[in-house]
Formats: C-alpha cells, structure tokens, sequence
DNA sequence: AACACGGCCAACCGCCTGAAT
DNA sequence: CATTCAGGCGGTTGGCCGTGT
C-alpha cells in the first residue's frame, strides 16, 4: 500500500555541500539526467537525501542560473510581480529567466522589503503603511493617558496628553475649512500645507484610500503599471522644469530642484516638492557617485533617477504610478507628525 | 587586534498537493 | 477509497563575512 519511503532518514549527510559532492551531483545529470530525486543521491554516490540534492541542483548548480546583482528591470518585474501574485516566489521566478525562488525571496527580504518599509510602502500590499498613517486611532482612544497598542497589538507607551489635546483642538478648528484643499492644487502636487500639521490632522477625517486617489487627480495617469508609455510632456504644466537623463548633467539635476518633476516609466508625472528633505537626498547621492550614473536603456526618457545603480538613487523609482503619492504622502506623515 | 553587531544567503524545515499503490 | 510519499513551495535558520567600535 502506498509508496515505499524515499530514503533513509538517518545517517544523511546535511549542511553546506562540498565542492566534492557538487561535482557528483554535476557529473550524474550531465550524464543520467535528473528526474527521480528518490534514487538519485544512491546512484550518484552521495550521502545526501533526495530533497537536498534537488535542492542544491535547482538554486546553486544548474547551468542556466544566473548570478550577480539583480538589474533595475529584474527588480522592477519584482516587485510589480509581487504586487499581483504576493509571496508567490516560485510564480515570479518563472518570468525571471536565470533567477530561482529562493534568490527572488531571499532578495526581497534582505532589501526590497526594507526598501519599500523605510519609504512608507507595506510590502504586503503595496499600499502606504497603515501603522504609520493611522493617527485616528491615536486620537480615537479615549483615555489619552493610557497605553496605545499598535495594529500589531505591540502595546507602546502613552502618548503626550498635551500633544493629544493639542492635536485634538487642531483638528476641531479643521473641520471648519475647506475639505477640498488638496484638490485646489492646480498641479496635483501635494501642497505645502500638508506639512502643517493641523493640516494633517485636518487627513484623518477622510478614508485614507479616497484621499490616495485624490491627490493625482489631476496628474495624467498611463494605467496598468505593466504598460510602459513614454511620458507625453506635452501635458507638463509649463511651468514646470522636467529632467532628461540623456542630457541633463548631476549639477543640473540638483539645480533644478525647487522645480523637479519625477516622472515614471509610466509617463506619470509629479512635482517634488521639499518637504521630506530630497535636496539632502540627492546630495548625498552626489557624494557618493562621481557620475549621475543615469542610463537611458528601458522605457524611461525621462524619469527621476529610476535607471540609475547607486541603491539609493533605485530608491526613489519604486515610487512609481499611485506609490508615487502614496510615498510623498507617507514621508510628510513621517516626518511632521511622528518624528 | 579583538570583539560585537548586522546583513546576507545557502540550506533546512514543515506543510501542501497530487500521484502512485 | 485510503494511505503513503515525492516533489514543490514558502518560511525560517544559522553560519559566514564585512563593518564599526
């Protein structure tokens, strides 16, 4: 009844494979194939059970595995990738030619998704942190002098009652203004005001996915993220200076920040504004790069840095169609509310 | 030079699904 | 139909290595 059990479970060999057994592993499917994990460690003479030799095949020793560094393109599939399938590392490796399941995951958890939570992006969803956005339920609490637990019911200290009070009143007076202060922007941009916090507060009145889809009203929107448009600039508002990597020099770049326009490889456009500290950013940036280090290979003539290769420059392009706003929107929070 | 720390990644673990018996 | 296991998958671990103090 049933299959007979693969291999012995004790007396196996485990950790990290010698160069030695590699090169068993190697000689026996470059002569036999591979197929039957469940013979194949006896007949390639290996103490090995099955599982790890398909193992060490398929993410190590398989010819067509490509190593090195992850491309701006492999890691922009990536994460558009994982946006549509989530953890489905075996899925979105299959549309990586050369990249295996574990190296996508691994990559993913040791950079992409850091990446994405230090600029305010849940790598889940994709959407603006809720931790970070959730100042309702802050203000909600009725006890102000009680502890707060967080959305991962970590339950943190109590919040300044003078700050809580303070908000409080700054949001009462807001409820008297215009709810359209965002959308009077005639750009799309979020406005300066933002930053003010009573402004803020003025936020946690609306649902904040209404308040996402708000803010680029205005800003001309390609569609699917997997469609790759050139930027029509035509519909720049004209006063608004743009930035081509082809011809635009760092000092350039810099020079026009007060009027700098990122625009994705979508053709989605946005004015950056000053308000989480870019200009330090790019300086930084400067530093440490000798050259802007832009290229204009993919589909992105005009776009804010997203074709570099210094890390930090990437960082910025995965801000791209409605992460755009929702990584403004998230920095402001950031740093006006909760710093 | 020695130690601590954190990042990285190969490898393992445990679960699930479908096929074999 | 029930049982068992191979293969596949995602989550996790632990050791190595580079960097900072």
């Amino acid at each position: 009844m049933g299959r007979s059990p693969c291999c012995e479970k004790n007396g196996l060999k485990k950790g990290p494979w010698t160069a030695e057994e590699d090169q068993k592993l190697i000689e026996y499917i470059q002569k036999n194939g591979y197929g039957n994990w469940r013979t194949l460690p006896k007949n390639a003479g290996l103490q090995r059970c099955g599982k790890s030799c398909r193992l060490r095949w398929t993410n190590y020793l398989r010819p067509d595995i490509k190593r090195g560094r992850f491309s701006f393109e492999e890691e922009e599939t990536i994460i558009q990738l994982h946006s549509m399938l989530g953890n489905k590392w075996s899925a979105i490796a299959a549309r990586l030619p050369g990249r295996t399941d574990n190296e996508i995951k691994n990559y993913w958890n040791t950079h992409i998704r850091k990446r994405l939570l230090r600029m305010g992006i849940d790598p889940v969803t994709h959407n603006p942190r809720l931790d970070l956005l959730d100042i309702s339920s802050i203000l909600s609490s009725s006890i102000y002098n009680q502890s707060h637990t967080n959305l991962f019911g970590i339950q943190q200290p109590a919040v300044n009652p003078e700050l809580l009070r303070l908000a409080a009143s700054l949001l009462s007076s807001q409820r008297n203004q215009s709810p359209n202060f965002i959308q009077e922007n005639q750009f799309g941009n979020i406005p300066h005001q933002v930053q003010d916090q009573s402004h803020l507060l003025q936020l946690q009145n609306q649902d904040h996915q209404s308040l996402i889809q708000e803010i680029p009203s205005c800003v001309p929107y390609s569609g699917e993220s997997s469609q790759l448009l050139e930027p029509n600039v035509d519909q720049l508002p004209s006063s608004f200076s743009h930035f081509n990597p082809d011809t635009c020099a760092l000092n350039d770049w810099q020079s026009n920040l007060d009027n700098f326009i990122a625009i994705d490889n979508c053709g989605n456009y946005q004015q950056r504004v000053n308000d989480f500290d870019f200009s330090s950013h790019l300086s930084n940036l400067s530093t440490r790069s000798s050259s802007p280090a832009l290229n204009s290979n993919s589909n992105s003539t005009y776009i804010n840095g997203s074709s570099s290769t210094t890390e930090d420059e990437r960082e910025i392009s995965y801000c791209s169609n409605n992460n755009l706003f929702k990584y403004e929107y998230q920095e402001i929070l950031d740093s006006n509310a909760f710093m």
